[in-house]
DNA sequence: CTAGGGTTAG
């Protein structure tokens, strides 16, 4: 052994010596306990009897500890008990519960800190902060910006990214943008706050345009930013950045843990390649129920029910315990791939075997499987055997969804008048309702339906369609024209739609389709957004390269039909994600089977 | 006698 092993050694013996020395039995017994609730309720005793319910210190841990274990209920009743907290006391109880999920418990204790004129410190604001990010809850939030303000830490960096996160997460962007562009020193985890703030308001593109930004400016992106980034990706369906970003990772040597792992299944799942997805699942290291629940969600939207069952079974013999979202995957790629009795024999299991609540989603994917298939008896007979208080409005439109697909008109009009009762704001009613009247050919109800929405000033949502070409991603609306090449698309497009009537693509009459459907459809504009994504991509691309675009409406039958002549036509596979799942066409047919 | 932060997936 060698002197500095030698000293090594000392020092630790030293360190140890120490350890059990300069604690006193009580503090001791509370380590010994750790973040479990019996143990530490015995330490507590003995506290109370050693009379050692005064020392701060002790007290101190012992709450922290209470929190770790998860008991706020314990934590509180704890924190009453104590004469006089000072603020290190605070500090630490502000700080646990925020970090454990108790937000409306940080505040509080927040406030009672208040109330006992201890003074704040950066600390105290970061986590309280969070707690209000955690909340959503703005006012409170602007409330403690100010008392930042007043305290003197408006310039700390970690209170300001705090802040940011803050206000991206509870909506309002703008000032998190500008309180963002006046931070002098953005870290990492300020860039992180401001993409994921963006990301998860829907502004993909903005986390996109941001990442970009923070590249240019030397800014060497984490983990978390690749994850916010593939989120990104995720829901535009740009598939180039994501693998981009995956080789980036690769490729820099970072390690690919479950957060990164989960979300590059989730990206290039929702971006048409779950081949690729699995591939990811299969080597990872570590997986919990997110990434299961990831992996199976995305065979599920693919339309792959066999294979997303086969994941489930899998994950019942040697997974995670799957949760409420696990469920929600299941009982869709059931739906969508019309694996009714496995559907049914899931949706005992929930309760049966792991003791699950079904929620809305459940019934709502119940009622979808169940109506899908044709089982309009046996879905209304599920709707009208919940509970009153269980059936939220997304249930009656599942119903009425199936009514529509299978042209129940009767109980289809029942349904809808039910939800225009429910939900007299709600356009999209009204949209299924008119659907509904004009598959029966009822044209003045119709009309009707028109004028009441116009009436009321509801429009109908805007659909979109887009497509990445070359690591950039392209929009396309019905009616917009921002796009310099547009006229070049249109006249593609009109070549192309000549070419499947030839084909034997015979489209819907004019009729039907100004009222069937969900976007609005101006005679000078004839194409909807998907078939404008479409054309672009196969002007943009060379040939054999798939064409993958992203609605965010679900497609129209007349859609549905033409891309498949186009598929043939240009010789090339398509792939749509709608806002329900993925259509994969090829040569003529599509991997729904008509079975939407 | 006591710790130390803000950002991330289904």
């Amino acid at each position: 052994m060698d002197a500095k092993q030698l000293r090594q050694q000392q020092q630790l013996v030293d360190h140890q010596h120490r350890d059990s020395h300069s604690h006193s039995p009580a503090y001791q017994a509370l380590l010994r306990a750790g973040p479990r609730i019996r143990p530490l309720q015995q330490v507590h005793a003995q506290i109370v009897v050693l009379g050692k319910c005064r020392s701060l210190a002790l007290l101190t841990k012992l709450l922290t500890l209470a929190c770790a274990a998860g008991s706020i209920v314990y934590t509180r009743r704890l924190f009453h008990t104590v004469p006089d907290p000072d603020s290190f006391l605070f500090n630490s109880l502000i700080k646990g519960s925020s970090k454990l999920g108790f937000p409306k418990d940080a505040v509080f204790f927040y406030r009672r800190m208040g109330l006992a004129s201890i003074l704040p410190s950066n600390y105290t604001f970061t986590s309280v902060i969070k707690a209000c990010a955690d909340l959503s809850a703005l006012r409170l939030g602007r409330e403690i910006h100010s008392h930042v303000l007043v305290s003197g830490y408006g310039s700390d960096s970690f209170v300001q990214a705090a802040l940011v996160a803050f206000y991206a997460k509870s909506g309002d962007l703008c000032v998190a943008r500008k309180l963002f562009d006046k931070m002098p020193e953005k870290t990492v985890v300020a860039w992180n706050s401001m993409i994921s703030g963006y990301e998860q308001n829907g502004f993909s593109r903005e986390a996109i345009g941001l990442f970009y930004q923070m590249r240019e400016w030397g800014v060497e992106p984490d983990s978390t930013t690749f994850v916010s980034v593939l989120s990104g990706c995720a829901q535009l369906g740009a598939i180039g950045l994501g693998c981009w970003v995956h080789d980036y990772v690769v490729s820099h040597g970072f390690d690919v843990n479950v957060v990164l792992g989960t979300s590059l299944i989730n990206m290039y799942s929702r971006c048409g390649n779950v081949t690729k997805a699995r591939e990811v699942f299969d080597l990872m290291s570590e997986r919990n129920v997110i990434s299961w629940t990831a992996m199976i969600s995305g065979y599920g939207i693919h339309g792959y029910g066999r294979e997303a069952m086969e994941l489930f079974g899998q994950m019942r013999v040697h997974g995670p315990r799957p949760n409420n979202v696990t469920f929600v995957s299941v009982l869709s790629a059931c739906a969508h791939a019309g694996l009714i009795q496995e559907g049914r024999c899931a949706f005992a299991d929930m309760r049966s075997e792991y003791g699950l609540v079904p929620g809305v989603e459940h019934h709502v994917c119940m009622v979808d499987m169940l109506g899908r298939a044709g089982l309009l008896n046996e879905a209304y007979q599920f709707v009208k055997e919940l509970n009153p208080g269980e059936l939220a409005p997304a249930i009656w439109t599942a119903m009425l969804a199936a009514c529509k697909m299978h042209k129940n008109f009767d109980l289809g009009v029942q349904v809808a008048e039910h939800l225009l009762a429910v939900e007299p704001e709600n356009p999209g009613h009204y949209v299924l309702l008119s659907n509904i009247y004009a598959l029966a050919g009822k044209m003045d109800r119709v009309e009707l339906v028109r004028n009441m929405m116009i009436r009321k000033g509801l429009k109908k949502q805007v659909g979109y369609s887009t497509i990445e070409v070359g690591q950039k991603t392209y929009l396309f609306s019905n009616g917009d024209k921002s796009l310099p090449e547009i006229e070049e698309v249109y006249q593609y497009l009109d070549e192309l739609m000549s070419r499947c009537r030839e084909a034997g693509y015979a489209p819907a009459p004019a009729s039907v389709m100004h009222e069937l459907e969900e976007e609005e459809r101006e005679y000078a504009l004839r194409y909807h957004s998907e078939k404008l994504a479409i054309a672009f991509g196969l002007l943009k691309t060379s040939t054999g390269l798939t064409i993958r675009v992203v609605k965010n409406l679900r497609m129209c039958e007349d859609c549905h039909s033409a891309i498949k002549y186009i598929s043939i036509v240009s010789n090339r596979e398509i792939i749509v994600r709608d806002r329900l799942r993925f259509h994969h066409f090829n040569n003529g047919s599509c991997s729904c089977l008509d079975y939407w």
